[in-house]
RNA sequence: GACAAGAUGGCUGAACGGCUAAGGCAACAGACUGCAAACCUGUUUUGUGUAAGUUCGAAUCUCACUCUUGUCUCCA
């Protein structure tokens, strides 16, 4: 079996990986919340975690992974006083709370598609799972870690931190926490600043609440990953994932809300993903420099010199490792889009070649250079640049510089099938010329009449055609075969 | 301010003490072409923020400095 590895960000180490139960593996990464369209960052951290899960699926694993919808509980504001996300965003849309939900979930599983992400084993929503959540505040309550005040019920960390490092995971200490913390208004219930509401008491004029044995309310927004995880995958499990933005407070919270509820540490190995930044700032919903996936299509965009395909954007994020920092800019992706058609053409060159008698290629070595570059911390740049070694052979082989023999150019078949597609989760994108719109087949007649003017050396005729077609931005590309075209 | 991450060639981005610092893009040359473009092949002498130290050996470890980013309030 594979020794993987994965940076763990609880001890800050690179550590041999180690199922709870051998063969199975449990793991939770931290969704949307369905207020508004996603954007590029939040795809780049599912784009990372759909690859981990691939690659355990594609080493025999029986994975259960579990992401979350949030549709309740987030706050707005400052001080666990301010506004539900949700609710605030139906009353402006003069929507039914739920409607809202369902229409920013149904986007986000629509670019989640677009992006070939694979679907998640449990997708469960915060609002489903409100008795569970009510449970576990009775837990934390009974287990002395959390006290009520007018409805809502805070978590106390001065209390739960005499006998847990509260902290332990953003590496903060909390003496230090305390010094920093600012004066914020609707922190008057509160024992201690850093303690956090678990339940948060609800006025008529919340849209979203429920009932609880400290009356009307709602959850706080840390604890649903708390009781979901648990739910679905046991007090402990092994892989938890999410943005790096999360890991204070929301994942030192949840830590502490596991514990607290009497189920010790839940995670064994935590993994964060790294921001996407946009000329060197965090792309953000709150700094307005995120793009929508649609954007990002089209080119709409001040920033975009034009659109980029999915696959190309996955692409581009898979070049780098998910515990980095990615800068977005026209230059990276341009590149990217270049890359990914030569590996693109390069497999079906791959398709097209034959086998021969010897053969002078070491496909074994390069297989295990794939493997040892995921099993390096999911390390995906490291495999793409294996996988053009392996373009480099293929063209190779195509020119007769190279040979192959049947067995060899079967596995570098399924390696290419395995980790390009299986793996990565990238697919090839067709060209426009197979569909049959009237555009293409006007195409065909003006190519068909230049093939003929040059079949006659009319040249002057052939470069015409040519040029006044690059005028309209449409570039003629031609091969021994035929002359294919595209739109710049 | 506290804490965390980081600074690698023209751009992007790997490496986690040990052969010529990966790969992609760009540039240049060749091949192909009627000529180009595209595809293919090859090449790209000064590149690891600054200054010290540890070591036989440092991009990698230690110290200082400069700068960048993130978290500390909702965010993947």
């Amino acid at each position: 079996m594979n020794n993987i590895k994965i940076n763990n960000s609880l001890t800050g180490k690179k550590e041999l990986f180690k199922p709870i139960t051998p063969g199975h593996i449990g793991m939770y990464v931290c969704g949307p919340t369905v207020y508004n369209d996603v954007h590029l960052g939040n795809v780049r951290t599912f784009i990372s975690f759909d690859v981990v899960y691939r690659y355990l699926i594609y080493l025999g694993y029986k994975v259960r992974y579990v992401r979350n919808i949030t549709d309740v509980g987030h706050l707005l504001n400052d001080a666990d006083s301010g506004e539900d996300k949700i609710a605030k965003q139906a009353k402006l849309l003069n929507k039914e709370p739920m409607e809202v939900v369902q229409y920013y979930t149904n986007g986000f599983h629509e670019v989640m598609r677009n992006y070939n992400n694979l679907s998640p084993s449990i997708e469960p929503s915060a609002t489903g799972h409100i008795m569970e959540q009510i449970e576990m505040v009775q837990e934390i309550i009974s287990n002395g870690l959390a006290y009520e005040v007018n409805g809502s019920v805070y978590f106390d960390v001065n209390k739960y931190n005499e006998h847990n490092p509260y902290g332990e995971l953003s590496g903060r200490k909390i003496e230090d926490l305390l010094s920093n913390t600012r004066a914020l208004d609707g922190q008057e219930e509160k024992r201690n600043p850093l303690d956090f509401a678990i339940w948060k008491a609800a006025d008529e004029s919340h849209i979203m609440q429920w009932n609880s044995p400290w009356g009307k309310g709602f959850p706080g927004w840390h604890l649903e990953c708390s009781v979901m995880s648990t739910k679905y995958l046991g007090k402990t499990f092994d892989i938890h994932g999410g943005g790096m933005d999360l890991k204070f407070p929301h994942h030192e919270c949840e830590i502490a809300q596991n514990v607290g509820a009497g189920g010790g540490h839940p995670v064994n190995y935590w993994m964060h993903g790294n921001m996407l930044t946009v000329n060197g700032q965090k792309m953000s919903k709150s700094a307005g420099n995120g793009f929508t996936p649609v954007q990002l299509k089209t080119g709409d965009h001040p920033l975009l010199e034009k659109g980029y395909s999915e696959m190309t954007i996955r692409f581009f994020m898979l070049q780098s490792h998910y515990g980095s920092t990615l800068d977005f800019s026209n230059d990276a992706l341009n590149a990217s889009e270049k890359g990914f058609e030569k590996l693109s053409k390069a497999y079906e060159t791959l398709q097209s070649l034959t086998p021969s008698k010897e053969n002078t290629v070491d496909i074994a070595s390069l297989q295990q250079k794939c493997y040892d570059a995921m099993n390096d911390d999911f390390n995906t740049p490291i495999l793409i640049a294996h996988l053009f070694d392996g373009v480099k052979m293929i063209n190779s082989i195509n020119n007769g510089k190279a040979n192959i023999d049947e067995e060899n150019l079967n596995k570098l078949k399924s390696i290419f099938n395995g980790f390009l597609f299986d793996v990565l989760g990238l697919k090839i994108e067709q060209n426009n010329t197979t569909s049959n719109d009237i555009s293409n087949e006007l195409m065909d007649v003006i190519l068909e009449i230049r093939k003929e003017a040059k079949k006659t050396k009319n040249y002057a005729l052939a470069d015409h055609i040519r040029d006044n077609l690059s005028a309209l931005n449409i570039t003629i590309k031609d091969s021994k075969e035929k002359s294919t075209w595209e739109i710049n």
